[in-house]
DNA sequence: AGCACGATTAACT
DNA sequence: GTTAATCGTGCTC
């Protein structure tokens, strides 16, 4: 089930088609990073970069989820990395992967439980040319299809690791969007060497499409 | 101080 | 399908 958000400007009815859509409020965000991640497909990923806005619709994501889940960060307890998923909901944790790419996280649940969702994967919806500039000219089908992928397009490092998506003057954020019909679940990607249960655990999630569904 | 590893990507064959 | 690129992090000595 989708939250009710706040709706003050889906009636005044003379809004150009560019207008703000309201952000997913803190409230999202603190819930079961299962719901959150599933709930977060569809959802308009924003970066405001340089005055430029860039957008687009959350495709993949994935849920990492407290101390216990031996592929999350957290196994390892609270340390300088993992500080920020042990804070408040709807922040930005960010890290760098295999030395090359910045990986962009949304903290989720209570102040103090660490757990957050992977940002997999997006459909363009605004930037395009910048997000081709950012990403080197590389096709278009292959342009935000993976977490590395994400955060070159939209200009995302570990500058932002931190801060705050749910307050007013924010260069990163999630605004409501479309619902989406149908999901698709699987394991979590790229974690081969941890045991199971979390190695097989369903917590990956994307939207059905003619290729994957 | 040193080491092995990783929530990946792109360019190979 | 295979592999190199590349470095922060957490663990061990």
């Amino acid at each position: 089930m989708f939250l009710s958000l706040p709706c003050r400007f889906r009636n005044s009815g003379y809004l150009p088609y560019t207008a703000a859509m309201p952000r997913l409020p803190r409230r999202f965000f603190a819930r079961n990073t299962v719901t959150v991640a599933r709930e977060l497909l569809g959802q308009r990923l924003v970066r405001i970069l340089n005055g430029q806005r860039l957008a687009g619709l959350i495709t993949e994501t994935e849920a990492y989820v407290g101390e216990e889940d031996l592929a999350c960060h957290a196994r390892a307890g609270r340390t300088p990395r993992t500080q920020v998923m042990y804070g408040p909901p709807g922040h930005a944790y960010i890290y760098l992967n295999y030395g090359l790419h910045w990986m962009l996280n949304v903290v989720t649940e209570r102040n103090g439980f660490p757990a957050a969702v992977l940002i997999r994967g997006i459909q363009p919806t605004q930037g395009l040319e910048q997000m081709r500039l950012w990403r080197g000219g590389q096709p278009d089908k292959t342009l935000t299809n993976g977490p590395g992928k994400v955060t070159q397009a939209l200009g995302i490092d570990h500058s932002l690791n931190g801060i705050d998506l749910c307050v007013r003057r924010t260069e990163l954020f999630i605004e409501a969007a479309s619902p989406v019909a149908h999901i698709l679940n699987s394991p979590r990607v790229g974690i081969e060497n941890v045991p199971e249960p979390w190695k097989s655990m369903a917590w990956n999630f994307k939207i059905m499409t003619n290729d994957n569904g």
